[in-house]
DNA sequence: TCTGGGGTCCTAGGACCC
DNA sequence: TCTGGGGTCCTAGGACCC
């Protein structure tokens, strides 16, 4: 049996913690560069606001229906999900992070009672972190999250399920009429792996809940999909197909890239934004020490902007012996820039790949015995990534990054962000000390 | 004026090989 | 009277996830 366990609405719970007015109204969280909405409070979903939905559109909520909304604080939402996946690990033995915001917890061999276990773990969540969470539970992975749905629906909307299923489901410990009854009512678009294109297609043949997926044939969703598809049917049928993994295998890429807080047009501009990326690609590679092979670079125009001229190009180079090293694989993005930039374009986006993957002991075997990553470089480097950790990023970085980022026309717009709370001493909340209240 | 970022996996089709 | 067959590897693009 597997528990699927995740916070509601977790950013905008995030911020709540520290500022509790934020309780009972409508709240987003917005993308970077305040763009659009990437988290939504239960009031701000009443109001109809969609996932993703553009900051500009919602600005007559702001006024209209007392919206509440905040820049991305993604170092608070970091540290919380990390007190939070600590005290989820108690569910279980092992404990697979799943993304910012879930784990799946492996319950074989747990014995008694799971749901009661369950609620436990809940309310120490809540009490200790201040998160709300759901948690499901089912023999699959496919049927854990789907009981993370119903019990999240459950709770949102009284009567869309037996209310005994709301914050916590246990789907395992259903009679099969039961089990029916629930797959019934829920929509084949909140099955794990069923997203927009495939849905509809899926509706067209008449496909319309969860039961009438779990009942295809597996041979059926292979032919007329793919073998994704027929692994969703399994595991509907508790028949698991998708591993558990206890610890988070290596990236095979790594990205940096980022919309600009202005459209830019100067080369100039646009390798100093690159040189960052690259910087901060590089030193998520150290991080997971690794060395990359080959490096891609890309620039673009806003698409949104129709009446604008487009353009959109990409390009990448090997390298002739991987590195880690964020002097060679910036001096790599930037070439591609040059060689890619045109002039009389507003840029709106720029980013750095790195691709080819390996781990940074593989010995490398070039024919000149060129070692281009020789032991000064690496101590360099890491007494880079130790300075920023410590001073803060930015404290130590190549001089091709420019003078400080404030005065960029690329740096991002945040104008809403609350404090680090948990993530700097600066950001600590304060108790109120007056004592005439 | 203003529309995010970072991943994974799968498939089809072309290049290439014998 | 009409151009083999089978295999691998790589890449681009699509779909999905949060």
């Amino acid at each position: 049996m597997l528990a699927l366990i995740d916070g509601n609405n977790f950013y905008v719970s995030c911020e709540r913690v520290f500022q509790p007015w934020l309780q009972g109204r409508p709240v987003v969280v917005l993308s970077n560069n305040d763009g659009c909405a990437i988290a939504r409070s239960d009031e701000a979903k009443a109001l109809g606001i969609k996932m993703g939905a553009p900051y500009f559109q919602l600005r007559d909520l702001e006024r209209d229906a007392g919206l509440i909304a905040l820049s991305a604080n993604f170092a608070l939402y970091g540290d919380m999900s990390d007190r939070m996946m600590t005290l989820a690990a108690g569910l279980g033995h092992t404990q697979e992070v799943y993304s910012i915001d879930e784990s799946f917890i492996d319950l074989s061999a747990i014995p008694g009672d799971l749901v009661r276990r369950a609620r436990t773990i809940r309310k120490r969540i809540h009490q200790w972190i201040g998160i709300p969470t759901c948690i499901g539970i089912g023999p699959t992975k496919t049927l854990a999250k789907l009981a993370n749905a119903i019990a999240k629906n459950a709770e949102r909307k009284p009567g869309s399920y037996p209310a005994q299923h709301a914050q916590i489901c246990h789907l395992g410990a259903c009679t099969p009429e039961d089990l029916a009854a629930l797959l019934a009512a829920t929509e084949v678009g909140d099955v794990w792996g069923v997203g927009r294109k495939i849905g509809a297609q899926l509706r067209e043949i008449g496909v319309h809940t969860a039961l009438d997926l779990q009942r295809m044939s597996p041979a059926a969703a292979k032919a007329g999909w793919s073998v994704v598809l027929e692994k969703t049917v399994r595991e509907l049928n508790g028949v698991p197909c998708i591993e558990f993994e206890d610890e988070p295998p290596a990236k095979q890429q790594i990205a940096c890239t980022r919309s600009f807080g202005h459209p830019v047009t100067e080369l100039i501009e646009l390798q100093e934004a690159v040189t960052e990326f690259a910087c901060r690609a590089a030193e998520k590679l150290r991080k997971q020490n690794s060395h990359t092979g080959q490096i891609m670079a890309f620039i673009r125009t806003s698409p949104f902007r129709q009446q604008d001229p487009q353009y959109s190009r990409s390009a990448s180079i090997p390298l002739p012996s991987p590195t880690s090293d964020s002097a060679h694989i910036t001096q790599a993005a930037n070439a591609i820039v040059k060689r890619i930039y045109k002039d009389g374009y507003k840029y709106a986006k720029a980013g750095v790949m790195l691709m080819d993957l390996q781990p940074a002991t593989r010995e490398q075997l070039t024919l000149d015995f060129d070692d281009t990553m020789p032991e000064n470089r690496v101590r360099l480097m890491l007494a880079m990534d130790q300075l920023n950790q410590r001073y803060g990023r930015g404290t130590l970085k190549l001089a091709s990054a420019g003078a400080p980022k404030a005065m960029k026309l690329w740096a991002m717009r945040q104008e809403r962000m609350s404090s680090g709370f948990t993530t700097d001493w600066r950001g600590l909340a304060c108790v109120n000390n007056d004592r005439s209240t």
